[in-house]
DNA sequence: GCCGATATTTAGACATAGTCTAACTGCGCC
DNA sequence: GGCGCAGTTAGACTATGTCTAAATATCGGC
């Protein structure tokens, strides 16, 4: 049915990144591949341990680990002493609010960025823009 | 001596940032306001035990929160797992190397980033671009 | 269906980074 | 010199990330 069909379509995604889709990685490839949290691997373990006890801190970090290697992830530095995740894996910017450190992707023609080419003797892998501020409650 | 007059600048510094410049302190001060290598406070500890044997770790975490409250350095979030410290308290962007992990300070006007100020809906308190890559070895 | 090989997971030890605090030391004031 | 307060020390504790032996799961051949 639609949970079923549901896994299929990750199952599938998994199999196309030449990831052998186990029961845990579907779980959590359920979760990390389509929020917008940008959560942290433990945040990921404590969200998988609901639906899936038995779930192993080492399977998640390893997981984590797999899918960022395979391109379904990237893993960003933007919040203190831990990295996060992202599944968003084009190119765009992020906002880090101060206050509750919420992370939230800022699509990349939002903002412009000039000059990264002439920037001298370095290899440009990516660059992105961190904006740190508040969001404003109404 | 040169090196007296040396600690006397920096007991001045911390004195007008309203920090009590107590030994330790002045040490911490001595590496880390000086420094671009953007270290960690693990970093920063072992770097000033080298000449101050006795100092805790506890001291230089504290000292690195009270001279970032006072001003007088900036907390960085580019490397994993860790925070790091920066002296230049000006904006200004980073390039951090992949291979090595080294970050390095680019000038503010090296980059242009436009419509920052467009963004909706948030306060921005500072933004700053991360370039991520290799520096080219000749 | 069984077996062997390989992949994956588990459980938990271990290392590093960051925080916290009781006890101790240093400093300035009276 | 004593007192009150600031600062430091030593180390316990928590959080994050890594590693690995042992166990479990999966797969292909027979």
């Amino acid at each position: 049915m639609t949970r079923r069909s549901g896994n299929q379509a990750l199952i599938d995604r998994l199999e196309r990144a030449d990831i052998r889709p186990s029961a845990q990685r579907v779980a959590i490839a359920g979760y990390v591949l389509s929020t917008a949290d940008h959560p942290s691997a433990d945040d990921v373990w404590q969200r998988v341990k609901v639906d899936f006890p038995m779930v192993s801190r080492a399977t998640v970090y390893n997981t984590l680990q797999l899918f960022t290697e395979h391109g379904l992830l990237r893993q960003l530095v933007l919040a203190e002493g831990k990295v996060v995740f992202d599944p968003m894996v084009e190119p765009h910017h992020h906002f880090v609010d101060d206050e509750t450190g919420a992370i939230e992707d800022i699509p990349w023609s939002a903002l412009r960025v000039g000059k990264v080419d002439e920037l001298e003797g370095v290899d440009v892998r990516e660059y992105m823009v961190v904006v740190r501020g508040r969001r404003r409650r109404p």
